[in-house]
This record gives C-alpha cells, structure tokens and sequence, in this order.
DNA sequence: GTTGAAAGAGCATAGTT
DNA sequence: AACTATGCTCTTTCAAC
C-alpha cells in the first residue's frame, strides 16, 4: 500500500502543484514548520514516488501546438501488436497522453498539433503502424480549463 | 501573432519541461550560454506567456486518484446554461479537464477519481447540474504513457 | 551577447531536543 | 519528527565590455 499523508504533506502538495518553483523556504512559511522539516518532507514525497517531477507548462499557441484533438485507435489484438502499437506511439512527438479504455477494444490518445494539417500528417502516420485498423478523430475546438492533478483531486 | 522562438529559447523550454525546478545556473551550462541571457530569456519566455507555470506532477495512486475517466457530457444549447456548466464543473475537483469538442454536441471531460464509487459520486452531481441532459462515460484500464507539452509537439 | 563582483537568499548538513 | 546553527551554492543585480 502507498505510504499514508497528512495534513502537511498535503498542503505541501497543493503548494507545489500550484507553483513547483518556489523555495524550500517559501514553502515552509507556507505550512508553518522549519525549512529543514519540509525539505525533508519534500524528499520523502520525491523519493517514495509521490511527487514524480516537475515540469514548465507551456502555452499551446506558442509551441505551435493549438490543435488538439482526441484519437480512439483500434488495432489488431494480441501483445505482439500491442508493443509495435506503444513503440510507434512513443515515437510521435504529437502523441501526448496514451490511454487503454475500456467498452471498445482500443487506445484513446490525446494528439496536440500546430494545425489540421500536422494532425492529419500524424494521423497518416499512425494509421501506418502496421497492427492499426482504424482512427475516429475528435477535434477539440476550445479547451475550457485543464488543471493539474492535486492532492485533492481523488476524493470526492 | 506569437513571437518566435528560437533555437536556444527551444533548448530551454525542453530543458524546463524536462524539470521544471533546474537551476538556471544548470540550464546555462545545458544551452551553453551565460547565465544572465539564459535568465533573461527564461523571464522573457515568463513574461510573454510561452511558459504559463511550473508545477509539481503527482502520482495518481499515492493521492487516491488511481481511476481515470473520459465523459462525454450533452446539456442544453445556449450560453447561459454553459456559463452553468462551466461554473459547475470548475466546483469538481475530480474534473481535471474539459473540452469542447466538434461532431457532438457535447463537453468532454478528463475525470480523477479514487475508485469507481468516488467516480460514481463525481457522476451523480455532474448529472445534477440543472441544463446536463446526459453522459456517457469510458473507463480508463491503463496509462500507456503521458507526456507534458514541449517545445517539439507541434510541428509534425 | 559577454565577464566579474558583491550582497542577499536559499540550500544542505550537521548536531540537539 | 521537529528545531537551531553552520558553511556553501545559487540567485540577483550591478557594473563594464
């Protein structure tokens, strides 16, 4: 089972989901204890894999990346395909998130592309792959808020 | 339009997704620059809005979020009713995102949960959102992968 | 774009309770 | 687990080039 969090440890997660920039001191003021506590605190969360990174969000338009789009990607079965599948995926810089879902027998991926044009150049690309059978493309047309995950997102 | 970037702005943003919370000190040795142009242009990159934060990504199981969700989401026509929505599901802390989505007349959302019952609940009040006429929900089995944006996803 | 300097802030490592 | 105390690194802001 995953080690057990509290209180601090929760506000220090929300702190820096919130801004991963700031100091350990900033951090400290925040939840009210010495710096060198929560530096602990805060190694412990990196270490036992709680906190797996961090990462600069960038602004879609300007990476050149305003087009989203939702891919439900159907192959052929079995664990042969499904790692040429993964491999080839892994390869296009296009493809951001790759989900297994169930109810239909596919992938569900979530593609980011300057344009119409790249995402149908990257669709072409992966209707490549030889073990892929088909692709049904939803196109997003605005993003209405996307948040990170927090330390109270799970429960309701 | 955006400004362009360059080569070294490119370095650094694939650098700052990679870890957000490097040195800058770090990132000039990685670009091969000094460190007050590297700074410079980190702020520049900050100010002009081409990076719109920095947060610590978390481990979904270890803050009981483990089940993921995509949910199609059909309500009324009309803004006032979206201005409802929109409000609601920002209240949803289960609710990571939300789309707008061509070839349905529908939302689709990005759903954390800590298990199906959680899940279920989250469900239940999104369905009790006044103009909300229906969803329909796809369970995430496996993460195959997810990757931040960078600097390289748009361009095909 | 560069180097160099200097003050302050932050970091890491102790040793203690 | 928490604290204080310490030396060291990094940041920040100058200047001058």
């Amino acid at each position: 089972m995953t080690r057990q969090l509290d209180d601090v440890d929760r506000t220090i997660l929300r702190a820096m989901t919130a801004d991963g920039r700031q100091t350990v001191r900033a951090l400290a003021r925040a939840v009210g204890l010495s710096e060198p506590s929560v530096r602990e605190r805060l190694q412990r969360l990196e270490r036992d894999g709680v906190i797996t990174g961090y990462h600069a969000a960038l602004d879609p338009a300007s990476v050149d990346a305003a087009t989203a789009a939702f891919v439900a990607l159907r192959f052929e079965p079995g664990e042969a395909a499904k790692a040429v599948v993964n491999e080839r995926l892994a390869r296009e810089t296009c493809v951001l998130e790759v989900y297994e879902v169930a109810g239909e027998d596919c992938y569900w991926l979530k593609v980011r592309a300057s344009g119409t044009d790249a995402l149908a150049d990257t669709l072409d690309r992966i209707r490549a792959i030889p073990p892929v059978r088909g692709t049904s493309t939803t196109i997003v047309l605005r993003t209405v808020f996307e948040r990170p995950l927090g330390p109270d997102t799970g429960p309701a």
